[in-house]
DNA sequence: ATCAAGAAAGAGAACCATTATTAGTTTGGA
DNA sequence: TCCAAACTAATAATGGTTCTCTTTCTTGAT
């Protein structure tokens, strides 16, 4: 087994980013934290901002969404909830419910000998504000 | 209105490009692709097979699983079903059932002004071989 | 308060999947 | 056969992300 338990120290950094990550419904990347918070600490680094986002991923505190057009899009809200990707403009959109059926899932993976960790559902489309646009 | 209809010659390549694709279950990445074709196709280019992977994407022939370790996978089988995605070993698998009520999304699409083309169900977890590795 | 150990950050190089460019080849209609 | 448009190989360029290395913080013990 390995050891994976790691000190952590406090960092007004990493405070920020995560909270940036939280205070917005856009589902970021890392660039958008980036230069979100950049006013408020010029000094800090975009390495220091995916350092932070992929630990916070990787200990559960956030989520990421996936890769939308080349760039990782994370969310906040970690309670599962689907998600819409616009075609046209990229935008990412909470949608309430999960449409899924939890026991077929798990039937499923119990009959396939899979063990399924999360699941997520991802509509494709054209957003309100792009549909608005194209008229 | 955009002009989107392209004159399309034939290609030996672009042919055993999509036959690839067609041929497995793994949900090929595009070096998979170039790297089984190669020793049929010695002088085949990874160029080619990206465009044309994009051109088959982009007129419905194939469809992309999303990416997974920073690389886009693609299935040849369009008829809308569920993925799992191991996080181990990074294979990507069929699951049957889409697990999705049509009914509901369309709804909630309706009522959110969205226009919705299509859904993807994506589970993650560790697939069976990496579980007996692991014990 | 001071110090040492190690955790975090800044700057920028490196990485690597994907896209664009360019010059040459193939296809298909006249 | 001839030609314009489509296609390709080779390779350079792009851009998001990761890594490296040095410096700066944070924390706990003295």
């Amino acid at each position: 087994m390995e050891y994976t338990d790691k000190k952590r120290n406090y960092s007004r950094k990493r405070e920020a980013i995560l909270r940036a990550v939280r205070s917005t419904a856009c589902h970021p990347t890392a660039e958008w934290v980036y230069q979100t918070l950049k006013p408020d600490y010029p000094d800090l680094s975009l390495g220091t901002v995916y350092r932070n986002l992929t630990q916070f991923k990787n200990d559960g505190t956030i989520v990421s969404i996936g890769t939308v057009k080349g760039q990782e899009r994370y969310d906040g809200n970690i309670r599962p909830h689907t998600h819409f990707v616009c075609s046209r403009c990229h935008a990412v959109l909470d949608v309430p419910g999960n449409f899924i059926s939890a026991r077929q899932v798990e039937e499923t993976a119990k009959r396939m000998g899979l063990q399924v960790d999360s699941s997520d559902v991802i509509l494709h489309g054209v957003c309100g504000k792009c549909l608005e646009k194209e008229k």
